[in-house]
DNA sequence: CGTTGTTAGTTACAAAACCAACTGTTAACA
DNA sequence: TGTTAACAGTTGGTTTTGTAACTAACAACG
């Protein structure tokens, strides 16, 4: 009972998935980080304004599903650090319009770039049906917990 | 450039992984916090315990990968609401092994029941072939991002 | 209009994570 | 031995996150 048990963590899927996750973040969290001193909130926000363009902090928080405050912070620190700017909306004053600046755009491109090799390299490791069969079954997840 | 990029979030892995680790842990996280108001590294320890039985903190860490401060940190606060003790090593007296008590066994059981459960149900979604490709890439990407 | 409810976004405070320096102990080896 | 390095584990101070309450603006409906 207290010396040798057989339930095996490894194969506890929210427990394999966080390690997985944790580990696959590092090497583009390094480039991020000591290139830009961004958060990982940051470049989401980045990736999603570089992506989509122009949008408010609320369709940002339903597209990434990060929360509000989270957003609104990282927004913060990247207008202070004019990688976007802010602009209201005429019709209804509570929406605010987030666009990325020329030096934004440079940044996503940069980290978008660093972002497909990466992600190549990691792809390269296994076959395209087994990918093809991981990231379907990672949306499925991600989608909702059963 | 700045409307409609083509590169696709959804599809880079890392990203992919936290909101597949982040969803499916929720459900998880509910249950310990809930019942024993617990913390992440604290089911991780109490679950590495319950599992293997009695070890150091060294130990510990280099089984989950865990940063020794969060470990020192949760055996704290697991010895705090008895469930593990501690035990100095008569001849390496830097070392200290830790063991479940009966509350900690308890609580462990009772948890692990609770995650078997949750796993049986994230499994049914898939096919048992399926499972076992994503489980094994899980752990090559666990391993070491290349 | 005016009251009540809802929404977008921010702020304040508490909880948790991170990093670096620390204590106490053992090992290495001159 | 004595000195220096290495190791297990802890603590302190800062950063980041989480939660709840807040402000400002709009909407619904009497």
């Amino acid at each position: 009972m207290s010396i040798a048990d057989d339930f095996d963590l490894q194969n506890f899927l929210p427990y394999l998935l966080n390690q997985a996750a944790e580990v696959s973040s590092l090497r583009f969290q390094q480039v991020y980080k000591d290139r830009y001193g961004m958060l990982r909130t940051e470049w989401r926000v980045l990736f999603h304004l570089g992506i989509y363009g122009k949008m408010t902090a609320k369709e940002i928080g339903k597209r990434s599903k990060m929360h509000k405050t989270k957003i609104s912070r990282a927004v913060a620190k990247l207008a202070e650090r004019r990688f976007l700017t802010r602009h209201r909306d005429g019709a209804d004053r509570r929406l605010e319009y987030l666009e990325l600046t020329e030096a934004g755009q440079r940044a996503y491109r940069d980290l978008r770039q660093v972002a497909m090799e990466y992600d190549s390299a990691l792809a390269a490791r296994f076959s395209d049906a087994d990918m093809a069969t991981l990231k379907r079954m990672l949306r499925t997840l991600a989608s909702d917990a059963a």
